[in-house]
DNA sequence: AGCATATAGTTGAGATTCTCAACAGTTGAG
DNA sequence: CTCAACTGTTGAGAATCTCAACTATATGCT
């Protein structure tokens, strides 16, 4: 056996760094008044999307996020409106404030994040590169 | 402005990398009848600890572990010991059960980490050093 | 067309997670 | 001894999540 198990170290270091964003991105949706998973959504409805994908992108149940979007409803940061084409499905638009709200939320995202991730140039073209490999899977 | 803003390359691809360990971590949890947030709680219980520790290691309220205790507590994973020199703080410690379930998550947990990591020796030890530096602060 | 099957989203029930304010018991410093 | 700080709990309430059942709609097959 391997004296030294390199994988469980990586397997650590991934969960730590993990861990340090989640806290990051959960503290300025707190400060934006969003939970969490609202602000999770409100990240990936770069466009108007169906319900059905934001349920595949959050990897979870439909019935969830059907709370999910009643809290950003609620919150006046998208409306459902009726697919022209298939009557069954809403598709999420950001109201105005959504916008607003969404490239906040990115730009303090992004600030904190980098903040974690300042590296020398060359390092940073590094690790988005092997990230890139361990994504293309 | 820079054409190419690498930098918010980089916090994306460092999101979905996360994404898919939290929804491969949820899903082992899962398949061991544990919640989130108790699993999460178990993987950190290597030795007896405080609830204090759990609540930094969390990033969470105390009351939060409160709650989260009380479930592993429910399942028969941990106890929960007065501290013989604090009578404050209550040490968690492992039952039998509870350090056969926290071994079979980690190997799990392991498992599938390594399975999205699976990379080349040589860049695998490039990403542990970089991952270490961004950690260092 | 008619009919079976699949899909999108909702609802209700129930467990879990989380934050906040208030609290009891304990500790430790001045 | 007294006061401030700390540990863990409780209660209230919002949010998240899964599951099963249901409505309405769409699609494929014959």
């Amino acid at each position: 056996m391997d004296a030294d198990n390199h994988v469980e170290d990586l397997v650590n270091l991934v969960f730590e760094v993990t861990g340090r964003l989640r806290n990051g991105f959960n503290a300025t949706a707190s400060e934006l008044g969003l939970p969490p998973a609202q602000a999770l959504a409100l990240t990936r409805l770069d466009a108007p999307a169906p319900m059905r994908d934001l349920a595949e992108w959050l990897s979870c149940d439909a019935s969830n996020v059907t709370g999910i979007v009643d809290g950003l409803e609620q919150r006046g940061l998208v409306t459902r409106e009726p697919s022209p084409t298939d009557r069954r499905v809403k598709f999420l638009v950001l109201t105005k404030a959504g916008e607003r709200k969404r490239a906040e939320l990115n730009t303090l995202t992004t600030t904190k994040a980098t903040q974690l991730f300042k590296l020398p140039a060359g390092e940073q073209k590094q690790l988005r590169e092997l990230l890139t490999k361990v994504l293309a899977e």
